[in-house]
DNA sequence: GGTAGACCTGGACGC
DNA sequence: GCGTCCAGGTCTACC
């Protein structure tokens, strides 16, 4: 993201080629600039990862009727907010949630730009735009490489692991997205992924669009103790009590709730 | 099921 | 410049 209002994403489509999306506002709806050569037949395939990326196809009418009647949500449908953005695919997703573990988010933002630096293919033209590595590309790495020149520190057999699994098919992430598997079934293969415990897997069920899942991490805690709890110490149960009246849109209400006034 | 300690890095801080 | 401490979630061993 260059600019608040624009959307520039290195994207690299099923048949290898690397093209620039630059995407922005229009008056009516998203507008995609394409950068780069792409065949007229691979347009579909741009069209429904855009979709994706930006939830384009969720509705949003019954969670804007209920924030409605809470002071702190008044800026959610005047904002459209709402729509998580997304990786076009679940493997890039897991992996960059994977780096928001147990680190800065500066340390995030080094460890993904090694990532994609060392194993991204360049976009044509570019020698210092990449897009994100498809599994393969990492899995043909090793643990000792991913450790020492990628940095990924002790997360480095989990994205190694996670990536040989998705590249030899033994893992089909795509089956997370299909409305074939419950929610819970979901939820419990994420997290039998490694290096995905509790906070990952509700922000990847958030991503997937299952919205009563909380990210409970210790901003969380901090955050909902000092606003709900004078302070107090509080338990990841707490932080689920608190939200527990929103029923399925719990973890948007959490993730959009005005904190601003909190001292 | 609950808990403690290890994992790894970068940033902040004191000297 | 160097050493130390701390924050950040997950895994594993242990009780």
């Amino acid at each position: 993201m260059d600019r608040e209002d624009i959307l520039i994403y290195i994207y690299q489509a099923k048949n290898l080629q690397v093209v620039k999306l630059v995407i922005k506002e229009s008056t009516d709806g998203v507008a995609v600039e394409l950068v780069g050569d792409m065949e007229e037949s691979q347009l579909e395939e741009i069209n429904s990862a855009v979709r994706w990326m930006l939830a384009l196809d969720e509705d949003f009418t019954e969670f804007y009727a209920l924030t409605n009647h809470e002071p702190k949500l008044q800026q959610v449908e005047k904002k459209a907010q709402g729509r998580l953005l997304r990786s076009p695919n679940l493997f890039e997703d897991i992996v960059k949630t994977i780096l928001t573990t147990n680190t800065s988010w500066s340390g995030t933002i080094r460890m993904t730009a090694a990532l994609v630096e060392q194993f991204g293919d360049p976009f044509h033209g570019s020698n210092n735009e990449y897009a994100f590595p498809a599994p393969d590309r990492i899995a043909r790495s090793d643990e000792q490489t991913l450790r020492e020149v990628t940095r990924l520190g002790y997360r480095a057999p989990y994205i190694l692991q996670l990536s040989q699994e998705v590249s030899s098919g033994s893992l089909d992430l795509n089956a997370y997205k299909s409305s074939e598997m419950e929610p819970d079934q979901v939820h419990s293969q994420l997290l039998s992924i490694k290096g995905i415990g509790n906070y990952a897997a509700a922000n990847l069920m958030m991503l997937l669009g299952y919205y009563d899942y909380l990210t409970i991490d210790s901003w969380a805690l901090k955050m909902v103790s000092q606003e709900f709890f004078n302070g107090d110490q509080i338990s990841p149960q707490d932080v689920k009590d608190v939200f527990e009246r929103w029923g399925k849109w719990k973890g948007l209400v959490y993730w959009l709730w005005n904190w601003s006034d909190t001292k």
